[in-house]
DNA sequence: GCCAACGTTGGC
DNA sequence: GCCAACGTTGGC
């Protein structure tokens, strides 16, 4: 199985707004480049765990955890006039575009702060710090995972 | 709100 | 296929 870091502005859809949904699960969709919808397509399995990160926001940081329960598939918001999502290139043939489902996992006692991931020694090769990656999904290391979950205190 | 670092688009 | 212009992301 994958880690993955999954990035939302908290004033758009936090994890509390995740908690929130019923059966604390939602789709994650509005993924609009071909990186991210590629990596979320063909390695985002059912059962992968990723960290859930705020972005855009006074701390930027880990958040919590959640668990990918359903594939990827076609990203309805695409095709709708009225979504801010929507993508005048995507036809019902061929949407483009494509999200999965995740379901609440753990929110953090306390957020792991962008500041506190820059510092750890052990963290310099990750990818969320390396400059000028602003994938909004991005694979995380078990071990990365690991030493992120152990900063946490979970 | 600024701006660096991308990604995408479209003319040629 | 090049590349300039434009749009977006996201930390600060």
């Amino acid at each position: 199985m994958n880690y993955w870091l999954l990035k939302s502005e908290p004033d758009a859809f936090s994890i509390d707004d995740l908690r929130a949904m019923p059966g604390k699960k939602d789709h994650w969709d509005g993924i609009r480049n071909y990186q991210a919808r590629n990596m979320m397509r063909d390695d985002m399995k059912k059962g992968d765990m990723a960290f859930f990160y705020h972005s855009s926001c006074a701390v930027p940081g880990i958040v919590g955890t959640c668990e990918v329960v359903k594939e990827a598939y076609d990203d309805f918001t695409a095709l709708d006039k009225k979504s801010k999502y929507f993508d005048p290139k995507a036809t019902k043939d061929n949407p483009r575009w494509c999200m999965v489902d995740v379901k609440y996992k753990k929110k953090f006692k306390s957020i792991v702060s962008l500041d506190a991931l820059k510092q750890n020694k052990k963290l310099e090769s990750m990818t969320l710090l390396k400059k000028g990656n602003r994938l909004s999904i991005m694979p995380v290391s078990a071990k990365e995972w690991k030493i992120i979950m152990a900063m946490a205190g979970a």
